[in-house]
DNA sequence: CCAGACGTTGTT
DNA sequence: GTCTGG
DNA sequence: CCAGACGTTGTT
DNA sequence: GTCTGG
């Protein structure tokens, strides 16, 4: 699963790394960025191709464009591209509205025992900004005002990822990006665009539980966890 | 046809 | 909205 | 994902 | 235990 992530960059950092520009009024309104600690349901710049690339900020958490209350988001923070075809509640969103999500890590907690988890931090080797395949909706609320919301697409881990978890987010190889969000693209063609990004592109580090907490957000969560005596039996 | 569901994860 | 179940 | 709350009534 | 909030 891929429940937490951060992006520890500015706006002008991404809109470099993407050739594409938020609005003026989400920047003045929000102010999403650097984040260390993104959660489910907290608003985060998705990339998208609407009337030219933008960014869109949206709430992590896929709320439907026909459901009654949006607190079914918060579940919705994930979607199996094994099940994407099958399943009414996304396979319309992978057809017409696919979007990339920007990190630069993300957050997975492996469990040593049932009440024992420790995080880890995982980026890609270069450290730098990826892209992962997502999948978004409008949905009105009863103001009549449109909330944008988006979930991650899982697939089964890769060799390093296998370590602490069974599932990772869809990375796709920068190459992929703009194809992923391209509207000429059928279902099956944006699904041959995913596949486990490469674990020797990977890379992880045990973090203290302080990233646990959602209101901790800041550059001491990314400090690597000093070493303990349990640490070696971790991957047994 | 209409009615009702629509999801993932981890844990047991 | 769209798919599944009956 | 983890952390934290989980409720109703009447009165001000 | 289960749901909500972030």
């Amino acid at each position: 699963m891929c429940g937490r992530a951060s992006l520890t960059k500015q706006e002008k950092e991404l809109e470099q790394r993407f050739n594409a520009s938020f609005y003026t009024e989400d920047i003045l309104r929000y102010n999403p960025l650097p984040n260390f600690n993104l959660a489910p349901t907290q608003t985060h710049p998705i990339l998208i191709m609407e009337n030219g690339k933008h960014f869109q900020l949206m709430k992590w958490g896929l709320i439907p464009s026909w459901a009654k209350d949006e607190k079914i988001g918060s579940k919705m923070i994930n979607a199996r591209v094994e099940g994407l075809l099958e399943k009414s509640f996304f396979k319309t969103a992978l057809q017409s509205r696919r979007c990339l999500v920007p990190l630069d890590g993300f957050y997975e907690w492996k469990t040593i025992q049932a009440k024992t988890k420790i995080p880890f931090r995982i980026q890609t080797t270069n450290q730098e900004i990826f892209s992962v395949a997502g999948l978004y909706d409008l949905w009105k609320n009863n103001k009549g005002e449109v909330i944008y919301s988006f979930t991650i697409i899982t697939l089964p881990a890769n060799e390093m990822m296998k370590k602490i978890h069974d599932r990772m987010p869809a990375i796709l190889d920068p190459d992929a990006e703009l194809l992923w969000i391209d509207h000429s693209l059928s279902m099956n063609q944006s699904l041959e665009l995913l596949s486990p990004y490469p674990s020797e592109l990977m890379h992880m580090t045990e973090l203290s539980p302080l990233v646990n907490k959602v209101s901790a957000n800041g550059p001491e969560l990314l400090v690597p966890a000093k070493r303990t005596s349990t640490s070696n039996t971790l991957f047994d």
